[in-house]
RNA sequence: GCCAGAAUGGCGGAAUUGGUAGACGCAGCGGAUUCAAAAUCCGCCGGUAGUGAUAUCGUGAGGGUUCAAGUCCCUCUUCUGGUACCA
């Protein structure tokens, strides 16, 4: 017998195994397969540059779900591409002095090779770039269908605008309301833009949700308050001395006796009109510009008002009510006109106070308690007052009957309202697809017809404007002999990302967009993972996407997930220290030397360079806090079987993760230990006959630990996914394992098949130490080829059960009894046990509380 | 602001349907091995009182429901994600 072990070396073993998997075509999907199909799919990356720690959690999770779906039996398709339109690539390439499509390909490149080290079971022939003509000129054409079928439609809507630069900026690149390039503040600008009719699918894609099963509740809440359905009053005020006309929506039509002014935008046509006689009014609207867009920003921002001099009069009462423009009120969304009622709405009241308007309390309590409205607005439902024939409502009957007054004046209907807007898809940028239509002479416009409208890949960023906005050529087309200007505004890169999980299903199909039996073959997705960033946008515009393409009959189905999986955030520390100009420079944590207090937070940092730094807190890697841990300085540290161990074992998938070194180390002994474990018992054969029946009861004990270990472990990675527990099992049972004596050949034909098990547990995880594992142990095929262990029935069954014993809810005795003893024989045996003695006795036996096989509360008092 | 999460030992986390709080791992401490170190192996490891058996407190804060609450309900604090042009 060879004295020589072999050493566990992942450096050395793992670029073979790849090796091994790339030249067989291991993980290659096929459809003619006998084979049930399971499609697993993570969300795709954009090409940033380097790989980074969220990216391999994603795919790591994706990996193991594919793995463990293989070893069932399935036909497992996962594939992976490339995001590769976006905002970064522009400014990469100005910072790099390149184009933004070399250095995006070059990016694919290398972080390609970096997601081969993880050593992912993608099939790699169904590669796809979004920024590749052959995948964006069916986008380009599906939009041109869409534009025919009136799904697409033009108007004006705002964008962040840089009065120096003169140009539109992403709401990232405004910072504290001022340009980030040029600091100048920003203002807010119409322009004209494609926009998607999402909103006439917000009721299916509501409902849809019901059906979502395999999707986390959290996720349906976010995107059902997205949606934001609402069922209220439009209303029409006239305005007083004109004939000008207002339009309000309201989901508390029982308010509606407290008008007591209208607010609009300053965008609003009244408001305009208002301000030409009115340089106070002008200068307030010029004023209500320096803003962003963001509903974040107007929503935190301080209310302001000015009084436009009209008046509107109130359709059931006759009251004339100021008309007033805020700075919160956007003509983008609903009317660009809401009414208000300062009793009963908080920031109405606060208007309301501030300008010195009405406040005339319509709603009181149910109860018939008294409410204060001096403070502040009372909100709740109650019962109407103040609201002549309509007093003494409830919410639903005032409703009704404010409603039908209303309706039978013309003055009002009732609507459904969505929160959710349509889908503005035109982006002022260069790097995204062209929007294919076309602008005639005569002012009309038109879809094009072939395609791709192909986006020049060689150009020069001069940082400002777009080169297909800069070069006049680009845009200048002919349609039928006359001269025509194609759209210089490319797509919302959420365009690309809507529909890839589809063209994965056929990515080399010329002759369509998709190919439907192709398509009617692999989806719906079974299994989509991806960060929770993405619950509302990416997700329902694929959602909405996909039911667009089922119109279309390109795929099949109203859904294309059908089980989610939102991983957390990775997270490491991130530090900065103010810079000459005041601006925070990130230092990244591996150079921050931190002193620590006694609960070891931290408690000061420098850098090397002597800076005082300042801890910002465990937050999201990112490039912009330079908090990212490398994965490819990871890997070749560790090798990727420890990475992908310590980003599943670290903490539950759906929860943020915490980057710490010590625990990589961890996972590294636990590799190495089980690893020696494998090939010290492979030193001795295999036992020629082994009969579980005849094991000692102490080896019956730790082979019931293993078929539990194997239950658990396939209900924690199939059906709960909470792979850290299923980890944390199997490195239990592999504590008990060790502890077997292997020197007789029960004990060693034991020792072989908890192994033989624990290998195909953990080769979704760590495929590349159980590949050679499975070698070692002696099987002649290999361990991608093998079935997931099977639970043995009999081994499971067990003698005796513990009871946990409580008094009054206080543990105070465990029993151990026979499996089958009796309700009555285990209360007979609490009751005579001296530690609850200790505590019942001179009591009264109020109850006993007796949960089968578990627990006994006795309660005496 | 609004929507959705999260908070449990020194740290990451476990407790799946209301039923033993702290599994598993990290760090730490003690020991074995070693000329020594690394690696490895064994043991201990929430606070307080006690030599100990044990008792008692303890799951962000404050209330509540229950025989029983980390888990359910109400109020609040802090942190994270999203907030429609970052992806």
């Amino acid at each position: 017998m060879s004295t020589i072990l072999e050493q566990y070396n992942p450096h050395d073993l793992e670029p073979k195994v790849q090796e091994h998997w790339e030249k067989n075509n291991t993980f290659k999907a096929v459809e003619n397969s006998n084979k049930e199909k399971f499609y697993c799919l993570s969300m795709f990356p954009y090409p940033s540059g380097k790989l980074h720690m969220g990216h391999v959690r994603n795919y790591t999770i994706g990996d193991v779900i594919a793995r463990y779906q293989r070893l069932n039996g399935k036909e497992v398709m996962q594939p992976i591409g490339w995001d590769s339109f976006g905002l970064p690539a522009e400014n990469a390439a100005i910072n790099n002095k390149t184009a933004p499509a070399k250095w995006t390909y070059s990016n694919i490149d290398y972080m390609k090779g970096q997601l081969k080290m993880l050593g992912l079971s993608f099939d790699w022939s169904r590669e796809i770039a979004t920024c590749k003509p052959e995948y964006y000129k069916w986008e380009q054409w599906f939009f041109t269908e869409l534009y025919k079928k009136g799904i697409v439609y033009k108007k004006t809507s705002t964008v962040n605008w840089c009065p120096v630069d003169q140009t539109v900026l992403a709401n990232e690149q405004v910072q504290d309301g001022k340009c980030w390039r040029c600091d100048a503040p920003v203002q807010i600008k119409e322009i004209p833009q494609w926009f998607l009719k999402i909103t006439d699918y917000a009721e299916e894609l509501l409902n849809g949700l019901d059906t979502l099963e395999g999707w986390p509740d959290t996720v349906k809440a976010m995107q059902r308050n997205w949606i934001g359905r609402s069922e209220g009053l439009t209303i029409t005020f006239n305005v007083k001395d004109s004939d000008a006309k207002l339009d309000v929506y309201t989901t508390r039509p029982d308010t509606f006796m407290g008008v007591t002014y209208v607010a609009i935008a300053a965008a609003h046509p009244l408001a305009k009109k208002a301000a030409e006689n009115n340089a106070e009014l002008a200068a307030f609207i010029e004023e209500c510009r320096n803003l962003k867009v963001a509903e974040a920003d107007i929503a935190t921002m301080e209310k302001k008002g000015m009084a436009t001099g009209l008046y509107a009069i109130h359709p059931l009462n006759g009251r004339t009510v100021p008309i007033m423009v805020a700075n919160f009120v956007l003509m983008d969304y609903g009317t660009g006109a809401v009414m208000s009622v300062p009793a009963h709405d908080q920031r109405d009241f606060e208007f309301a106070k501030k300008y010195g308007l009405d406040i005339i309390q319509v709603i009181r309590p149910a109860d018939g308690s008294e409410v204060s409205i001096a403070d502040c607005a009372y909100t709740e439902k109650g019962l109407t007052t103040n609201s002549g024939k309509f007093d003494n409502l409830n919410f639903k009957e005032a409703f009704d009957a404010i409603a039908a007054e209303l309706e039978k004046n013309h003055q009002g209907h009732r609507t459904v309202n969505y929160r959710l807007r349509d889908w503005g898809v035109s982006r002022q940028r260069y790097w995204g697809a062209p929007i294919p239509m076309i602008y005639m002479p005569d002012g009309s416009v038109q879809p094009a017809e072939e395609f791709p409208v192909r986006l020049p890949e060689n150009v020069v960023m001069d940082g400002v404007q777009s080169p297909i906005k800069s070069n006049p050529l680009w845009a200048q087309t002919k349609v039928n002999g006359v001269d025509a200007l194609r759209d210089t505004d490319t797509f919302d890169t959420f365009m690309e990302s809507s529909w890839y999980y589809a063209r994965y299903c056929c990515p080399d199909y010329q002759d369509g967009m998709l190919d439907p039996t192709k398509t009617g073959f692999w989806l719906p997705v079974d299994q989509y993972i991806g960060g929770i960033e993405h619950a509302c946008m990416h997700l329902l515009y694929a959602r909405f996407f996909h039911k667009l393409l089922r119109d279309a009959g390109l795929v099949k189905g109203d859904e294309p997930f059908t089980r989610l999986l939102c991983q957390g955030m990775v997270l490491a520390d991130a530090f900065y220290y103010v810079g000459p100009n005041g601006n925070k420079v990130w230092v990244s944590p591996l150079d921050a030397i931190c002193t620590r207090d006694e609960k070891g937070n931290i408690k000061t940092a420098v850098d090397k360079e002597g800076h005082e730094l300042v801890h910002a807190g465990m937050t999201k890697m990112s490039k912009s806090k330079n908090n990212g841990i490398d994965p490819q300085r990871m890997v070749e540290q560790y090798g990727a079987d420890t990475i992908r161990l310590f980003m599943m074992f670290a903490s539950p998938a759906e929860l943020t993760l915490e980057w710490q070194e010590s625990g990589v180390e961890g996972a590294k002994r636990f590799i190495g230990r089980f690893w020696n474990s494998i090939v010290s018992l492979a030193q001795k054969a295999r036992p020629a006959d082994y009969n579980p029946s005849a094991l000692s009861s102490e080896e019956k004990a730790v082979r019931r630990d293993l078929h539990k270990t194997i239950q658990k472990v396939t209900d924690d990675i199939g059906r709960r996914q909470t792979f850290n527990t299923a980890i944390a099992a199997i490195m239990e049972l592999l504590n008990k394992a060790a502890k077997v004596d292997t020197s007789t050949d029960s004990g060693l034909g034991l020792a072989y098949e908890i192994y033989d098990a624990v290998v195909v547990l953990l080769y979704p995880i760590i495929p590349h130490a159980c590949y050679r594992l499975y070698e070692i142990l002696g099987h002649s095929e290999s361990i991608d080829e093998a079935s997931w262990p099977a639970v043995c029935a009999d081994a499971l069954v067990e003698d005796e059960k513990l009871i946990v014993v409580q008094v009054n809810g206080k543990v105070r005795s465990r029993l151990t009894v026979s499996a089958d003893a009796s309700e009555d024989d285990i209360k007979a045996k609490a009751l005579a046990d001296e530690a609850v003695k200790k505590f019942t006795d001179g009591k009264e036996l109020k109850k006993i509380i007796y949960i089968k096989g578990k627990l006994l509360n006795i309660v005496a008092v």
